[in-house]
DNA sequence: AAGAAAGTGAAGCGGTTGCTTAACTAATTT
DNA sequence: AAATTAGTTAAGCAACCGCTTCACTTTCTT
């Protein structure tokens, strides 16, 4: 997955609509059919196909048409890309606690005190 | 079609701002007043203060304020919820996929073929 | 060949978002 | 006491979003 800058973007946005999480959701667990993913989602068909757009603009499902029927699946290492964002920086502010909790215990354990 | 929207909605629609994602960031290297916040951030002190709203309101900052200067920092176990979200679902998939790769194995290790 | 199924594209509409400016409060400096 | 700093709130506006309907194509099924 070629990681042109924008992508973040594009697949944050794609993650903040409920509906498109639930699309996601429904991916996870297999490939699904354009309609077998609007089918528990209240919506048009065509609303799907636009927010099917979304997700594969973002690389997070990727799609191939055989037939007259479009097969959705999602892409795992996208996901791992927006994982990775979050994870890096909470794993930054983690690291600055520990160094200061350790500053900290040093302080309390100084013989001068 | 107004559904309350569950603390998930609100980090995700959080995280879906570019600007926001760059205060998120800076508050992983530490915390800050809203005008450090804004300082690189090319755009009035109220917009800042609105996003901080928004950040807020899903989980993933807190902020106090102590005289005039309100400091903020992040909350990484709010992070660490939208990370399990994407995680789940694509650890999900992998599942999937190891298993379709056994059965696969299985069958052309057939002895009848 | 006729009809149904699966999806696509365009136009349009109302609500939401991100931003601005301006007027304001409260705390700190001078 | 006056000025400055730090932030807050409200009003308003342009752009964007999610959705609908309708017209359409392509591919199966009968």
């Amino acid at each position: 997955m070629l990681h042109q800058p924008g992508q973040i973007d594009l697949m944050f946005h794609a993650l903040a609509d409920p509906g498109r999480r639930l699309m996601v959701d429904r991916l996870s667990k297999g490939p699904a059919s354009v309609s077998q993913l609007a089918e528990p989602l209240d919506m048009s068909l065509s609303a799907v196909v636009q927010h099917l757009q979304v997700l594969e603009a973002s690389g997070l499902v990727r799609t191939e048409k055989v037939g007259r029927v479009r097969t959705c699946t999602i892409e795992p290492k996208a996901l791992s890309l927006a994982e990775k964002w979050i994870s890096d920086r909470r794993t930054l502010w983690e690291r600055r606690l520990d160094r200061l909790g350790e500053y900290l215990a040093e302080q309390t354990n100084e013989p001068g005190i």
